[in-house]
DNA sequence: ATCATTGCAAACCGTTTGCAGCCTT
DNA sequence: AAGGCTGCAAACGGTTTGCAATGAT
């Protein structure tokens, strides 16, 4: 199941109600690479066919964050869609959704890490500062391994 | 040194001049637990002393922000001074100052941490995924020794 | 004396709110 | 048929810009 179907039934399933807008929006985000500024969800949308108003994009965008399908790109605010599929091999609560992204600086794709050491550096650092932690947030910047070719290949 | 007089000497440094709103936003950095919002920063400079605009706090703190001498909180977007002493521990480049916080929900004090065990897990990541690793942010949010000693207090 | 920096006013822009009409269920 | 969702217009609030006055060097 596509991740535009899977969203929408999670919708459907919570009381909500399946319009045009909001599956062009998903379908939108599926489609793209990386993240995507409300701007940006709005520009496309117009281009490709019928116009959706701004206001729209930004309410569906806080419906699809409030049920955990969208979440916001740590350092640029963009909105990416949620890696549906692999979140269940994540092994932590629902809620506290793990977004460890890398981010390619220069084809600006998104690759999600599903909490790779990171609990045991989380151990370790709870342990030496006794402070008790609850959440984290985590973001790699740099080369995706293609760009990071292709960086070289300049220089060669 | 103290934080202020140490950031006012690499301003001074760097050409810039040393003026009263200058040194009052860096004195009230200096004073705060944890991070402060632009408008935080307004109001205790206002009832503190003689008012400073709105306007010039957000020039100052650009400047600041533009010579490391502050950084935004990730999550909140708060400024908060920068470890200048403890910073030349981070074997890490000038450009790419960590900042690892543990963030306490409840009493908002930010406690920073200098590069743990995590070059270790970036190292890992970027063998397993093939990505070249440039950047990251990484924070921690829950209870500080302190507030979550009270908080046992309460279920006691 | 010079020129960076501040303060004020106004512009700007992203986001939110209210409400009527439409469309899903 | 009912009411959630959208689109439009307007309000809102944080941030930026222009410019004259101030103050640091």
């Amino acid at each position: 199941m596509s991740y535009a179907e899977q969203a929408l039934a999670v919708l459907k399933a919570r009381g909500y109600r399946i319009t045009r807008p909001r599956r062009r929006v998903l379908e939108l985000l599926q489609g793209a690479e990386g993240a995507l500024s409300i701007q940006e969800i709005k520009e496309l949308l117009d281009r490709a066919e019928e116009p959706v108003d701004m206001v729209s994009v930004y309410r569906i965008v806080d419906c699809l964050e409030d049920n955990a399908l969208v979440h916001r790109v740590l350092s640029t605010g963009k909105i990416r869609r949620c890696d549906l599929e692999n979140e269940a091999h994540c092994h932590r609560e629902q809620h506290d959704h793990c977004h460890h992204n890398l981010i390619c600086r220069e084809c600006g794709s998104i690759t999600e890490l599903h909490c790779p050491g990171l609990d045991t550096l989380q151990d370790e650092v709870a342990r030496q500062t006794g402070f008790h932690i609850e959440e984290h947030n985590l973001e790699f910047l740099g080369l995706c391994p293609r760009c990071a070719a292709r960086e070289g290949d300049f220089r060669a």
